[in-house]
DNA sequence: CATCCGTGGCT
DNA sequence: TAGCCAAGGAT
């Protein structure tokens, strides 16, 4: 009977998608770049990205010497912002580490920050050979339903099971064998609606055998999101230049500009309480509130103008509800000289590593719509 | 080990 | 439309 393996990959060599950008070459720099870049994310929303990146930091040392913003401002929009921190460290460390030359074995590759088994293995296959297994969203939905699996996909157990599996099926030739069964993932083992009928796998997997292919992986039921909510404020200085701050290089939206935030409880992201109700309605006392803090932590004698209409924002963890309120600078506009606040000029700021929904307002600030 | 970390597309 | 999910890793 012919193997798992050799049935994927002549599935692969057929209807395989060979045109991907990281599949034309076996530098590990771009092959490394790409497994960051593809970290939850879909290959339609990582492809101009890449091109992108590799356009402004072609190689390792680019990379290392580069300005954070510049790295962040590559990365804006993408999202998981840690990626492109850790992938500048990472960087930093194959050139004054490793000799610019990216770590051959699983052992060191997963030292870099951000390279964790499945990206070093991915990356070592494909660049350097080695017989080494992935064990990715699609990967681990092929073989959850290939071969039944009931238990928990995310449970310590499974998982160890899962990498297992995907070692023991792994062939000398892992390069092709790691996208042949991403490919199959992503084009006929798909979260929804498998195409189980074009399946190269179809007579020998459990889970269609039992006619269950739509019920694996088993799922969860997440309870909903918790609301939080903030003001961002707009102010403009004489020369009509927008204040940003950077973020720290930690948390959310961890190293990215941004317009500064306050919320009701003194923090940045005020957590809602069932039993709050209207967190950002527009009284004088939410306005004087807004007034003092801004005032006192920017170092600016700001006066509230207009609260823009609330709006939304949905991360992975929580919902966020946000006004934008409208300043004006009454006293020095002379901002403080911290390296966190910068006044940039409109089309400036958009240049800069912005958070989404900012970059959303800021491009709305001039013509609407 | 559970939680944190973005965003866009799909149904 | 509201919820689910994606080429995961760090803490």
């Amino acid at each position: 009977m012919i193997s798992i393996a050799e049935t994927l990959l002549d599935w692969y060599a057929r209807h395989g998608r060979h045109d991907l950008p990281w599949r034309q070459t076996r530098d590990p720099y771009r092959l490394w770049l790409a497994e960051i870049m593809l970290q939850q994310t879909q290959v339609e929303s990582a492809k101009p990205y890449y091109a992108r990146f590799l356009q402004a930091l072609p190689n390792w040392q680019a990379l290392a010497a580069a300005p954070q913003d510049q790295v962040l401002a590559l990365w804006s929009g993408l999202g998981y912002y840690a990626r492109a921190r850790n992938a500048q460290r990472a960087a930093q460390e194959v050139v004054t580490g490793f000799g610019g030359h990216f770590p051959d074995t699983l052992e060191d590759a997963v030292t870099l920050p951000g390279v964790g088994r499945s990206t070093a293995a991915a990356v070592l296959a494909s660049a350097f050979g080695q017989r080494q297994a992935i064990l990715d969203a699609n990967a681990r939905r092929v073989l959850i339903r290939s071969h039944a699996i009931d238990a928990d996909p995310k449970a310590a157990a499974t998982q160890q099971w899962l990498w297992t599996l995907a070692s023991a099926l792994t062939p000398e030739d892992a390069h092709g064998y790691n996208q042949a069964i991403q490919d199959l993932g992503a084009m006929i083992c798909t979260p929804r609606q498998p195409r189980c009928p074009n399946c190269p796998l179809a007579s020998r997997c459990m889970a269609h055998a039992q006619g269950r292919s739509h019920a694996l992986p088993v799922t969860v039921n997440r309870p909903p999101k918790p609301q939080r909510c903030a003001f961002f404020l707009l102010v403009a200085d004489m020369e009509g230049r927008i204040l940003l701050e950077k973020r720290p290089d930690f948390g959310i939206w961890g190293g990215l500009w941004c317009l500064p935030q306050a919320a009701p409880d003194g923090g940045e992201f005020a957590i809602l309480c069932n039993d709050t109700l209207q967190p950002l309605e527009d009284t004088p006392a939410v306005r004087q509130f807004l007034q003092e803090a801004w005032s006192r932590r920017l170092r600016l004698d700001l006066q509230l103008m207009a609260l823009e209409d609330e709006q939304q924002h949905v991360f992975t963890h929580f919902q966020l509800r946000f006004r934008c309120a409208h300043a004006r600078v009454l006293g020095s506009a002379v901002a403080d000289s911290a390296a966190t606040l910068r006044w940039y000029r409109p089309a400036d700021a958009l240049t800069q590593g912005l958070p989404t929904p900012i970059r959303r307002i800021l491009r709305n600030l001039g013509g609407g719509r």
